[in-house]
RNA sequence: UGAGGCGUCGUCCAACGGCAGGACUGCGGACUUUGGAUCCGCGUAUGAAGGUUCGAAUCCUUCCGCCUCAGCCA
C-alpha cells in the first residue's frame, strides 16, 4: 500500500511540469511552517501529508519549519507538542528549522530594500496607517513619510532594531503602491516593534518581521522549491513574488501555490475555537479523544495510515468544499479493520443463566482472535451458566425482524452454544433483571447443528470477567456545520462522551498493554487508553462503531439537500453585463475606440455583440485593425480573433504576441480560401502563436493544407480504424457514441487536415452504416 | 463595490476538444457463528445562456452563485 502510486493533482502536474522543464534543476523541496502557537489538528494533517507526500513523490526534501516571528503567542511547548504530531504522522522531516534562526539575514534584507527605495519607515500610528489604506473600491493615500530620504529610513530603522522606539510608534513599510487595486499591495508592513520575550531568542530581538515578509524569505533561505499554502493566501502571493523580485537572486526561487483547506462535518477545524473549546473546558485539553487534534485522534485510537487513507481518499483541489464525515469514519473503519483482533466485552450487562448447564462447570473455549483467520491465535474464554449478555440484546417486545434475544426466542452465543430465552426476570417495577436460558449442547462448533437465520450476540462469563470503564466517544456537535450558526458551542453534543461503568471485558483484555487495540465483538474499536490504562486496570477508549445497518435504518438523514441556487435565465438575458459596460464606460472617454465601435458595425458590418467585443481595449482593436487591412473578411478575422486567439494567447496582449495582426490577417485569409479546414486552422493558429513564421509557409510546412483527395481520405480512416480496432468493434456492435472517438482518431490521421463532413462520410461507409 | 479564486452525482475527487469515471453515502442481493467483514448489482451530475467546432465539462462571450483579502496575526 505503501508503495501504491499516489493519484496526481493540479500540484503534482505543476511539479511534473517544472521537473520536465528542468526548474531548478529538478529539485523538489518542500516545507510544512506551522506558527508555534497552538496544537495540530486534521486540517494541518491534510497539509502535513501533501508536503511529505510530493516530497517523496519527487525524490526531494521537506522541512519541518517554525514560523515564530510573533513572540506574543508562541511557547515551547506547542513547538514541542507539533514535533511530536508531525513525527507520529508523516515521520521524520530533512531539516528542522525556525524562521527567528534566520532574524539576522531577513534584516539584513531589509535594510537593503531601505537602501534600494523599496522601504521606508513610517513614523504614524496605528490607526492612521489604517484609514490611509482605503478600501476595496477606493484608493489609499499615501504617508507623509512615504519619501523620507532611505538615509533617513535606514537611521531610524537601525535605531528601531537598536530599541530606542516604543512598541508601535514607528513600522517598517514596503514602498508599493497606496493605489494597488490588491489591498495586499498598499504599502504594506514588514516589521514592527514588539518588545516581547521571544521563546527562542529570548530578547535579543524586538522588531519583528512580518509574516508576508519573512515567509517568502524563509523559504528562499531553506531553498523550498514549492510553497504550499492553503487559499486564504492567493493574494498574499503578490507580495510574497514582489519581496523575492527584489531580494535574490535565488536559486531555487520559491513559488507559492495555493490549495482548498479542509472542512469536514460535524467537526470545527480552526485553531481560536479548538482553544476556546480547550480553554472553556469543554473538552479535556487539547488530546481529548474527541478533538481533531492530532494527538486526540492518536489517543481516539486513530491510526497515522487511517489518516493517509483519508487524505488520499479526499485528494487535493482549489475547490472550497466540506467533506462528508462518513468518509472519515470509513477510513477509519478500514484501516482498524485490518488490525484489531476481536474479542467480547459487554457494555451494560444483563444476568443471563443458563438452566441446562451442569452445575458448577467451567468450560474454556479456544476462541480464534481472528475468526476468519483461525490460524492467527486463539485465546482461551471461560464460560459457566452464569453469563453476562448486552442489556440491548433483550427485547420484551421485539419487532418482526428482531434477530437477538426475545421472550422464546433463541440466538447464537458468539464461540458457543445456541440458547433459548424460557423466562424473564422482573423487579417489580417491570425493569428486566435476568434472563433464564436452556441451551443446545449439540450447537457447539462448525456447522454443529447450525441454523440459518439466528442472530448472534456478545457475552462474557459473569464471575471470570473483568470490569472496566470504557469511555464511548461520539461526535462532539451535532450540527453538520457547527461554524454555519452565531455560536458553535450551541451544536456541542451532550452525549459526546458517555461512560460505560459497568463494562465487563472477557478476561484476555485485562491484560492490555495502553495502546493495544481490538475490536469488541459487535461493539466497535477500542483502543487501551494510552495515558490512564494499566495493565490488570484497564480503561479503554471507543475510537468508532461499528457500520450499523440496523440501527441507521431508524434515522435516516436525508439523503437530498437543497437545490444548488440556480441562476435565472430570462433574468441573464435581459441584463447588460459589468464587463460590456466597463468596454461602453472605455469607449465613453476613447474616442479612437468609439469611433471603431460604430464603424465596424457600420462599415464592416459586424454584429453589436462583435463590435463591442473588439473595442475594450485599443491594442485589440488595433491588432484587429491590421488583420482587416490584411484580409477583408472582417466578420471570420473577429470570429477567429474572439474565439480562437484570445484563448491562445492567454495573458500575453497581442501586441506582443509573435504573430502580427498583418500575419494574423493572411492567416485568416487562408481559412477564408478554403486552403485550410476549421480543424487545421486550429493547429496552424496554435503554431504561428507559439513560434511565429508565415502564415501560408508555416501551413506547408506543417502539412495542414487541406486535404480533398478520396484516396488520402480513405488511407487516414484505414489507419484510424486499424489503430481504435477496439473501439470500431464496440461501435459495429452497437455502441453507436463511439463513432466521436473514430472520428477524431480519423481526423488526427488527416492532421486536421481533411474536410471533416468528408471524413465522417468516408469513415460511415467503411463502418457499413 | 476593487482584486483574486472556485462552480461536475447527495458528498469528495477525475476526465486537459472525442465513451462524463472512481471513492464515500444510500438502496437491493449473495454469503456469514459479528445486523460486522467480504462479494455482486443499482447513478435523473457538468450553475445558466449564447458562440466557435464534425464533436464542448474542457475554447470564447455574457450572466448567476459561492469563497478570500481593507491585523502592527499567520
Amino acid at each position: 500500500m505503501a508503495d501504491a502510486p499516489r493519484p496526481s493533482n493540479f500540484l503534482t502536474e505543476i511539479i511534473d511540469a517544472d521537473v520536465a522543464a528542468g526548474r531548478n534543476g529538478g529539485r523538489v523541496v518542500t516545507r510544512f511552517p506551522p506558527e508555534p502557537n497552538g496544537h495540530l489538528h486534521l486540517g494541518h494533517a491534510k497539509s502535513i501529508l501533501l508536503n511529505f507526500g510530493l516530497a517523496a513523490r519527487y525524490g526531494g526534501r521537506v522541512n519541518l519549519r517554525f514560523d515564530d516571528t510573533n513572540p506574543a503567542t508562541e511557547e515551547v511547548e506547542f513547538v514541542e507538542g507539533i514535533e511530536a504530531d508531525v513525527r507520529w504522522l508523516a515521520g521524520d522531516w530533512a531539516a528542522l528549522h525556525f524562521a527567528s534562526d534566520f532574524f539576522e539575514r531577513m534584516y539584513q534584507c531589509a535594510e537593503r530594500l531601505v537602501l534600494e527605495g523599496h522601504a521606508y519607515v513610517d513614523s504614524q500610528a496605528q490607526e492612521a496607517i489604517r484609514e490611509q489604506r482605503g478600501a476595496f473600491d477606493r484608493p489609499g493615500t499615501n504617508s507623509p513619510f512615504r519619501d523620507r530620504p532611505a538615509a533617513e529610513s535606514l537611521d531610524l530603522f537601525q535605531r528601531m532594531r537598536a530599541g530606542q522606539f516604543a512598541d508601535g510608534a514607528c513600522v517598517l513599510r514596503a514602498r508599493i503602491d497606496m493605489a494597488h487595486p490588491n489591498v495586499i499591495m498598499r504599502d504594506p508592513l514588514l516589521y514592527r516593534i514588539r518588545k516581547a520575550h521571544h521563546h527562542r531568542t529570548g530578547d535579543t530581538w524586538c522588531i519583528y518581521p512580518m509574516y508576508d515578509f519573512a515567509h517568502p524569505l524563509e523559504d528562499a533561505f531553506e531553498g523550498v522549491t514549492h510553497s504550499i499554502c492553503t487559499l486564504e493566501f492567493e493574494s498574499n502571493r503578490e507580495l510574497y513574488d514582489w519581496v523575492l523580485d527584489r531580494l535574490g537572486p535565488w536559486d531555487p526561487r520559491p513559488r507559492q501555490y495555493e490549495f482548498a483547506r479542509l472542512s469536514l462535518g460535524y467537526t470545527v477545524l480552526s485553531k481560536r475555537k479548538l482553544l476556546q473549546l480547550v480553554t472553556e473546558q469543554r473538552v479535556d485539553g487539547w488530546d481529548d479523544p474527541r478533538m481533531p487534534t492530532l494527538a486526540g485522534m492518536r489517543r481516539r485510537g486513530i491510526t497515522p495510515e487511517a489518516l493517509r487513507d483519508f487524505a488520499e481518499l479526499i485528494g487535493v483541489a482549489k475547490n472550497n468544499s466540506t467533506v462528508d464525515i462518513g468518509k472519515f469514519e470509513f477510513a477509519i473503519r478500514a484501516d482498524l479493520e485490518g488490525r484489531c483482533p476481536k474479542a467480547m466485552a459487554v457494555l451494560d450487562p444483563l444476568p443471563l443463566t443458563i438452566t441446562t448447564w451442569p452445575a458448577g462447570k467451567v468450560e474454556t473455549l479456544e476462541l480464534p482472535w481472528w475468526p476468519s483467520e483461525p490460524e492467527r491465535g486463539t485465546r482461551p474464554v471461560p464460560c459457566s451458566g452464569q453469563l453476562l449478555v448486552e442489556r440491548d440484546d433483550f427485547s420484551l417486545d421485539p419487532p418482526a425482524d428482531w434477530k437477538r434475544l426475545a421472550p422464546g426466542g433463541s440466538v447464537r452465543l458468539a464461540g458457543g452454544w445456541v440458547v433459548r430465552c424460557d423466562e424473564v426476570l422482573r423487579a417489580s417495577d417491570g425493569t428486566v433483571t435476568g434472563l433464564r436460558c436452556s441451551h443446545d449442547p449439540a450447537s457447539l462448533g462448525d456447522g454443529a447443528g447450525a441454523r440459518r437465520g439466528l442472530g448472534t450476540i456478545h457475552w462474557v462469563d459473569a464471575a471470570r470477567s473483568v470490569p472496566a470503564p470504557v469511555r464511548l466517544y461520539d461526535r462532539l456537535f451535532t450540527a453538520e456545520q457547527p461554524d454555519a450558526a452565531p455560536d458553535f458551542l450551541a451544536a456541542l453534543n451532550p452525549a459526546s462522551l458517555l461512560v460505560a461503568e459497568r463494562a465487563r471485558l472477557e478476561p484476555a483484555l485485562a491484560t492490555a498493554a495502553p495502546g493495544d487495540r481490538h475490536q469488541f465483538l459487535r461493539l466497535g474499536y477500542f483502543i487501551a487508553d494510552p495515558a490512564d490504562s494499566r495493565p490488570g486496570a484497564p480503561v479503554f477508549n471507543r475510537t468508532i462503531t461499528l457500520r450499523d445497518t440496523w440501527s441507521r435504518t431508524a434515522a435516516q438523514p436525508t439523503q437530498r439537500r437543497a437545490a444548488r441556487p440556480r441562476s435565472d435565465p430570462a433574468a441573464d438575458a435581459t441584463l447588460r453585463g459589468r464587463r460590456s459596460e466597463a468596454r461602453a464606460e472605455r469607449r465613453a472617454v476613447t474616442p479612437a475606440l468609439a469611433e471603431r465601435y460604430l464603424r465596424y458595425q457600420r462599415a464592416l458590418q459586424l454584429a453589436e455583440e462583435l463590435a463591442d467585443l473588439l473595442t475594450g481595449d485599443l491594442a485589440v482593436a488595433e491588432y484587429f485593425d491590421a488583420a482587416v487591412k490584411a484580409h477583408a473578411g472582417a466578420a471570420s478575422v473577429a470570429r477567429w480573433l474572439l474565439n480562437d486567439l484570445l484563448g491562445l494567447s492567454g495573458e500575453t496582449p497581442l501586441a506582443q504576441l509573435q504573430l502580427s495582426g498583418t500575419g494574423f490577417g493572411a492567416f485568416v485569409a487562408l481559412v477564408d480560401a478554403g486552403k485550410l479546414t476549421p480543424a487545421g486552422g486550429k493547429a496552424l493558429l496554435a503554431d504561428l502563436v507559439a513560434s511565429g513564421g508565415e502564415p501560408a509557409a508555416r501551413m506547408k510546412a506543417l502539412g495542414l493544407e487541406k486535404v480533398e483527395d478520396a484516396g488520402a481520405i480513405a488511407a487516414a480512416v484505414e489507419r484510424a480504424l486499424a489503430a481504435q480496432a477496439a473501439e470500431a468493434a464496440r461501435y459495429r456492435a452497437g455502441e453507436k457514441k463511439l463513432l466521436g472517438v473514430l472520428l477524431g482518431a480519423a481526423m488526427r490521421e488527416a492532421r486536421g487536415a481533411a474536410d471533416a463532413a468528408a471524413v465522417r462520410k468516408a469513415l460511415l461507409e467503411r463502418l457499413g452504416a
